[in-house]
RNA sequence: GCCCCCGUAGCUCAGCUGGAUAGAGCGCCGGACUUCUAAUCCGAUGGUCGCAGGUUCGAAUCCUGCCGGGGGCGCCA
């Protein structure tokens, strides 16, 4: 497809974004008081009720004083006015809903912008934030299951949206590499390697003796050491599995380690050199949010909100997970992003309160911090609850799911849902049903318009696009007179399907936004699905190669090479392969 | 006991900052391959949107209570 058109930022949104413009341009000249409250400009249920319909005349009849259907005919006969011949009629319907029926021209105008945007369709609109991304920190201390892997999917394509919409984005896995669990790895592994029996909250499972065997002279190594050598396998191994699974790389890779490692440039209250953490509890401290008190240093947590105080210095002198975690947020702030999102498993919800009132208690402002929570996958077997014991090594890994269901279909099955509902995953259903993934309807779609546009031939796809981008400057030039194609002949009317299929790829900006501001990557799933079946239903419905007359042909190559483009876009999105054939 | 998520068709789920006759995929039933890709298409069946109140021109959507399912409430990580 053609990508030479790079247009300015808001070359995405037109050309729906300029018709709700005019609408609400008009409806706030017949009600001023009424601005700032929100318009729709949306599909009707009905393709009988015109192409579009807005609820303005409702939402604006108090502040202009009118009965909605009033001011719905008034808005209706001013747009008529504003958008020349492009408005064929509108009709006032129900409680006063304006329903807008729009030309041809309007729809070849609509194709032709899209076709111009080129790549950058639906790109841009959002007030560019800096943003980090921080997802899966699966620990290393066992390979990562299926919800990892819906994690991986989840943070992976929330990336690619949030960039795609402008943002400048910044991913990042946080390796909790201290503590006791990888104490407790490390014994493990030596008790394997010396073959003894693996402590009863140890951890156990083929992978460790993997680890056990393939960690050099591991039976004389301290267990100490065998945990940060395992450490370094277990990362190796998740990064190599997030991969395969199509997750583009990590810009940075955090260890909790580093946090307690003492820093130059890090001067604490005497002036000495200080830890991450050490530094972020004098921040803590000196800002007086926190206490001693059996023995333990407190933070006064419940003063932003938390349940409960919560300890950052445990008696014996080690610092908590959650000081950890305070000194990351910490240090986050100060690498200067303007909002930081963390997604996390459905079990650390309760964590939420607490860190977000450290956050505030650090001075920073809680509403840069979303924290995002991941709803549980629920391995089933045969329709029942499976077991998934990370103890006894039985669990199905995020490399299984791939191996048996491939990564198209795995990440279109999770990323179809939402994000904060959980998930049944049968896999022995997903096997079998994995052919019926809609995921393969959707590459389907794009496979067969690259099969199409061979056959047209790239010069022939090369003319009609230069044609169809044509289209916008000639009929904005005839309008009164009806619309005419370059060559000056009549236009062919178009198709009801053409004329859906445009609309729905004009759909693809708005869907975008919503996706990106409500971090619902599944919309774009939902719009990619939709997408598709209504380009299903204008191959149906209409020739195109070979298709005369030859502006009916380019009109309608056009439009296959800006569907194509929509769903490729959509399908990389979700980090979903695009087929030229299948 | 408190907190979070969910409850929509037989199944899996969209729709949720209020809009018109509530949608899709799968399954089931009946049809269509000499066609630019049939991994497709057409048609049929299928729903008291968990229950009860409230808010209003209008509620699957917002509020309250209840019921049911899942998860969480450590000086673990």
């Amino acid at each position: 497809m053609s990508s030479d058109t790079e247009t300015d930022h808001n070359a995405g949104q037109a050309p729906l974004g300029e018709l709700a413009g005019a609408v609400r341009s008009v409806a706030l000249q017949l009600a001023p008081d009424g601005w700032g409250r929100p318009l729709s400009l949306e599909r009707p249920p009905n393709a009988d009720l015109g192409d579009y319909s807005t609820n303005a005349a409702l939402v604006l009849a108090s502040a202009a004083r009118k009965s909605p259907r009033e001011l719905a005919e008034g808005i209706g006969a001013m747009l008529s006015e504003r958008l020349q011949g492009r408005l064929a009629r509108f009709e006032v319907a129900g409680p006063g809903f304006l329903n807008l029926h729009l030309d041809d021209a309007w729809h070849r105008q609509s194709l032709a912008a899209v076709l111009g945007a080129g790549q950058r369709f639906g790109a841009g609109g959002a007030a560019a934030e800096r943003i980090l991304v921080e997802f899966v920190s699966a620990n290393p201390t066992g390979p990562m299951h299926v919800g990892h892997a819906r994690n991986a999917a989840y943070g992976d394509s929330l990336s690619r949206l949030l960039d795609f919409h402008g943002h400048q984005v910044e991913r990042e896995f946080y390796v909790n590499d201290a503590g006791s669990q990888i104490r407790k790895l490390g014994e493990s592994i030596q008790a394997l390697a010396r073959g003894q029996e693996v402590a009863a909250d140890g951890y156990q499972g083929e992978y460790v003796q993997e680890l056990a065997r393939r960690i050099p002279q591991a039976a004389t190594l301290e267990a100490a050491d065998l945990g940060k050598a395992a450490v370094l396998l277990m990362t190796e191994q998740i990064e190599a599995s997030l991969r395969r699974f199509g997750v583009l790389g990590y810009d940075h890779w955090q260890y909790e380690s580093k946090l307690h490692e003492v820093r130059e440039d890090l001067r604490g209250r005497d002036g000495e050199p200080v830890s991450a953490v050490q530094h972020a509890l004098q921040l803590l401290e000196d800002a007086g949010h926190t206490y001693s008190s059996e023995g333990a240093l407190w933070l006064r947590s419940t003063d932003f909100g938390d349940d409960k105080d919560r300890v950052l210095v445990r008696g014996s002198g080690e610092h908590t997970y959650f000081a950890s975690d305070i000194a990351y947020h910490q240090i986050k702030r100060e690498r200067g992003y303007q909002r930081q999102i963390d997604i996390w498993g459905a079990d650390h919800h309760g964590y939420i309160p607490r860190m977000r009132a450290a956050y505030e208690a650090l001075g920073g402002d809680p509403g840069e911090l979303e924290m995002l929570i991941m709803q549980l996958v629920h391995l089933m077997r045969g329709g029942k609850r499976a077991a998934m014991s990370k103890r006894a090594g039985e669990f199905v890994t995020l490399d299984d799911l791939v191996e048996e269901i491939g990564v198209d279909a795995a990440r279109w099955y999770l990323l179809s849902r939402s994000h904060d509902t959980t998930i049944d995953l049968d896999l022995d259903l997903a096997v079998r049903q994995s052919s019926e993934n809609p995921v393969y309807y959707v590459q389907y779609a794009h496979a067969r318009i690259a099969s199409m546009l061979a056959k047209a031939g790239a010069d022939r796809v090369g003319e009609a696009l230069e044609h169809a981008r044509g289209a916008g400057t000639v009929a904005a030039g005839a309008v009164a007179g009806g619309a005419a194609d370059l060559d000056g002949e009549r236009a062919e009317p178009l198709h009801p399907s053409e004329r859906d299929a445009i609309k729905q790829l004009l759909d693809f900006p708005n869907e975008i936004a919503e996706a990106a501001t409500r971090r619902a990557p599944h919309r774009v799933a939902a719009y990619a699905l939709t997408l598709a079946q209504t380009f299903t239903a204008f191959y149906r419905d209409c020739k195109v190669v070979g298709v005369q007359p030859q502006s009916v042909e380019s009109t309608r190559i056009g439009l296959c090479v800006a569907v194509q483009g929509a769903l490729a876009r959509s399908l990389d999105l979700l980090g979903v392969s695009a087929p030229q054939e299948m």
